[in-house]
DNA sequence: CCATGATCATACCTTTTAGGTATAAAATTC
DNA sequence: GAATTTTATACCTAAAAGGTATGATCATGG
């Protein structure tokens, strides 16, 4: 699968007609033919029905075609973006953090970092823990923070905080008239959606890992991009989430929360960066945090605290 | 740029070496060499730097190291999921919505149709505005919930509701200590970020035309892929923030709210379908929406309903 | 219902591009 | 500073994309 067979297929299913596509594309006709043909066999299944005219997409097609568009789009967008930082001046650091962490104590950090640091230009890369190992070694990021565990010679890692996980009822699902802490084994058999879907491994990965561990199969599993996705697929009564504590604020009026508790459902807050750095910048963003544990939000509970830890 | 290209770039970003990459990619060191020299030409940009080993990326390289990964990722589970539904046999029901409007009532909905019809195979697809009218037309989804207006000759078009908007502020910030409407004309110089910013044009689009139809300009303007991200940004001083009013209830720690007082600063939640489908499934959709009016959920206000409007 | 026109698929050919080999240039290591 | 490793360049071959001609299929109008 290449780019040009995804921009010549969104042609011919924007024009429902491949000789008017292919003159929109430049081409002829036959090797536009030919180039979709291609894609649908190496996908196994047909995208387009040629049976009448005007073209119809097949249900595989309609879907295909949306995420196709979305990742041209990407693309175009990567482009753009990648320009820009080339021929930029300023110092960049990036924070890479993962979508939960946005929830909780990252966006007073930048703060306190924007404070102490007026001429860096900071950004924050959503990304998930697997990626800032490599993004740190990479030196595409400079500091991560994230939920999963990673061992790495050259990346120093902090457990900043254990934070307990909770599962997401929609409202008048039999098991969310109860307050009380919940057990996994409870979620055996239930349809579970987790996110978020790509890049892998990720938080999702995390809870598929949790429940296998613990032998529990749930019924089905539906991936989707973010947590507000999944949260509306709970509130539609599709399925159960499990979510960080810190998230589940959210949707009070059909979405109802309870803590698990199995002693291993927990997911980590983890600061990581490279061991070359330590003494520089890093020591001072330790510094910082240390200021918001001093000022005790409510993110940085006392008894998970290890920030000095080796 | 094509997706071979992106794959040999992530090859050596990850070997930071172009001879092992090209092992690991079965092809010689020469070609790879000029593929990524192409694609370096191609963005006008290095992504590499060649003058010490083992390599290092560029600070563009860096960003388009962690976007290429995502976009690889993301063109596999699409190869995945098109298989999927290629495959499958089940009746499939597509509802295409905009991410703000699963804060309202379409759980709610969709847990009504599901009673409805419960062998119905019910998809949520988030979908911005601009992109259910083209869906519609090309089948993709099958009834859309958006905000944006569109006029075509093929899609009937309901505005369920007209939502006031509010502009989301850092706790502190000077122009959050008043909980009083304020004017779009206060935000003049104020850098802003703005969501989603694919695909186009989208809410983003609105926010952005709403002020410049009133000569307001924005100090900056950000753009991010979801309004976690940009309520994260928010919450870190960066940035104010435009959302609708059903999606204000995040972050109340560090993020506040003030509604909008000018009179065009509301943005409509519209119902469109195929006038073929007219009197099909919609008639009965419809009626549960109209069963859900009756039952006066919150983000369905009685003072906008114009459900049976033509 | 059939002829005609439009559109997609196939066969064969040409052009373009990717990849291979040889080797020069540049960086690192000893 | 020499030797080794690694990347870039020149030239060539192989593979793939695209073009033309035409057969097959679908839709429309008489």
């Amino acid at each position: 699968m290449e780019l040009r067979q995804l921009r010549y297929f969104l042609a011919v299913a924007r024009e429902r007609n491949f000789s008017r596509a292919a003159e929109i594309l430049h081409i002829a006709q036959p090797p536009l033919s030919r180039q979709i043909q291609q894609l649908e066999d190496e996908l196994g299944v047909l995208l387009i029905d040629r049976s009448n005219r005007p073209l119809d997409l097949t249900e595989a097609g309609r879907f295909f075609y949306e995420q196709a568009g979305q990742i041209i789009a990407r693309i175009e967008n990567m482009r753009e973006q990648t320009r820009k930082i080339g021929l930029s001046r300023r110092e960049r650091y990036v924070i890479g953090c993962v979508g939960s962490t946005l929830y909780g104590g990252i966006p007073d950090l930048v703060r306190r970092m924007r404070e102490r640091w007026p001429d860096l230009d900071i950004e924050i890369r959503e990304m998930m823990s697997t990626e800032q190992v490599t993004a740190l070694k990479e030196r595409r990021i400079d500091v991560g923070f994230g939920r999963v565990r990673f061992n790495d010679r050259e990346i120093e890692r902090l457990t900043l905080r254990e934070e307990r996980l909770v599962v997401a009822f929609p409202k008048g699902h039999p098991k969310s008239l109860s307050t009380e802490p919940i057990g996994l084994a409870e979620l055996d058999g239930e349809p579970l959606v987790i996110y978020p879907s790509a890049p892998r491994p990720s938080f999702a990965d995390e809870v598929l890992n949790m429940l296998s561990e613990q032998g529990i199969s749930p019924g089905s599993v539906e991936e989707v991009r973010e947590i507000q996705t999944a949260l509306g697929i709970v509130a539609a009564g599709m399925s159960l989430c499990i979510i960080p504590t810190a998230s589940q604020r959210q949707r009070p009026d059909d979405v109802c929360y309870r803590i698990i508790k199995d002693e291993n459902a927990t997911s980590p807050i983890i600061m990581s960066f490279r061991r070359d750095d330590a003494k520089g910048r890093i020591e001072e963003i330790k510094q910082l945090i240390r200021e918001m544990y001093a000022d005790n939000p409510p993110w940085l509970q006392l008894s998970n605290v290890q920030l000095d830890r080796a």
